[in-house]
DNA sequence: AGTTGCTGTAACATAATCGTCACGAAAAAG
DNA sequence: CTTTTTCGTGACGATTATGTTACAGCAACT
């Protein structure tokens, strides 16, 4: 475990305290929050590798700041794990449709706790996160969040920009529509396939530059559904 | 949703007709079973592509029958939708435990129900792969869903990419028209046999670059039907 | 409330592909 | 050499897949 930073979010010092003794012990790197907004603060300055979020907490609950990381782009692939009460059965399911990874109910073990941790760890890696990709003078930052188009950024929403990161990063490859939709999108998503072919477009439409149309980069395979290759460019 | 065949157990009768109707409808093939062992029975002999299991049910509690699928290799892949009451939370923990794909709670509207089979059948499909095959400098590479000659991609329409793929992962044999259009179009369609002529025609005619002429590969076998072979090119 | 930006869906437009046919050329049979 | 069968080929309307546009809902922010 390299080095992976933890944010425990609750509202009690002394839970926090007891966690963060057992998780640095494994090696972890930890910061604390006691409420939803201090949280925020420190997942955006910060980027947790993972959260551990209690769910009873005064002002905004639990839920309300999970729901709020899921929909911002910076915070959406930080993993989560809720920390609930026993009999808290009905939260954990909320908890599980709005995006949170796992559950671990209080009171728990650390063994308990550290075997779901890397668990969750494990199935997020990511190692293409970080570098930015290039191809032909189209370049993508994950770090900045940004496309440029020879050095000119490029607007595009929050879909597209994923869409296209995928692409970069699985080049000459055919995916179905329901491949990119569990990819892209998330396996837990319900909409229609045609969805992606307008948001294709609306891609292609966001690379087509003056001087060079990197939309052609982006492939239709007819009966199957789409490749991103650099040979597009010709 | 081609032709996809699922089964409905549930034990009331007017249930399952109700949904059976909606997902015909929506063209899909329905069986019903009214317990888990009627159920048990009918995947083995029918292998539905996915299964509705209401988890209430008599004798065979929905849960065990689920176990029991996991368990066997025959229906270890069929996905499972468990129905289950709205306040029943804590057996859809259970069930996802188990090994259910999904769940959807009791009331649902029929746009649900056919979100989530769509969702789950989406993820059970696709995942083209296999190594690419190559003869005299005409490859196919069935990951990136393309052909070359020579380096040079070449562009055919999806019947003759299946048709190509299928000479090049079974030379040297003459196969007839009925066996090509079994094995190519599909055992249940009805076409002309002279179909294949034309689709072999439009193949060869793809495979003519102008450095070499591929289309000989493909020979035909008077009275039979036609052969791929590697001494085609002379 | 009004505005803005983004999303998913439906509806329509366009383009690619399909299956069939008709006719002539090429083999095979007589 | 003539007849018969089989195959190659181009054209055509029908079908299907994809491109494109428009819109309504939603959330965030004014």
């Amino acid at each position: 475990m390299a080095n992976r930073s933890i944010l425990i979010v609750d509202d009690e010092s002394a839970i926090r305290e007891m966690i963060r003794i057992g998780l640095e012990m494994a090696g972890f790197k930890c910061m604390e929050a006691a409420d939803a907004q201090d949280a925020y603060g420190q997942i955006l300055d910060n980027r947790p590798d993972l959260i551990l979020l209690d769910w009873m907490m005064p002002n905004t609950s639990g839920l309300e700041l999970l729901r709020r990381l899921r929909r911002d782009d910076v915070s959406r692939n930080i993993p989560v794990i809720m920390l609930t009460a026993k009999d808290d059965e009905d939260n954990r399911i909320q908890g599980l449709d709005v995006g949170a990874d796992d559950y671990v109910t209080k009171p728990f073990s650390s063994r308990e706790l550290l075997a779901r941790i890397k668990a969750v760890l494990r199935r997020s890696a990511d190692p293409e996160d970080g570098d930015a990709v290039e191809v032909n003078g189209l370049v993508l930052d994950p770090v900045s969040h940004r496309v440029f188009a020879d050095s000119k950024p490029i607007d595009m929403g929050p879909t597209e920009y994923k869409l296209l990161k995928f692409f970069m990063t699985h080049q000459e490859r055919a995916y179905s529509r329901g491949q990119l939709l569990d990819q892209v999108w998330g396996s837990n998503v319900y909409v229609e396939e045609r969805t992606v072919d307008v948001h294709i477009r609306r891609l292609r439409k966001a690379l087509a530059t003056d001087a060079q149309d990197y939309g052609m980069l982006i492939q239709t395979v007819r009966g199957t559904g789409y490749r991103f290759s650099a040979a597009g460019l010709d």
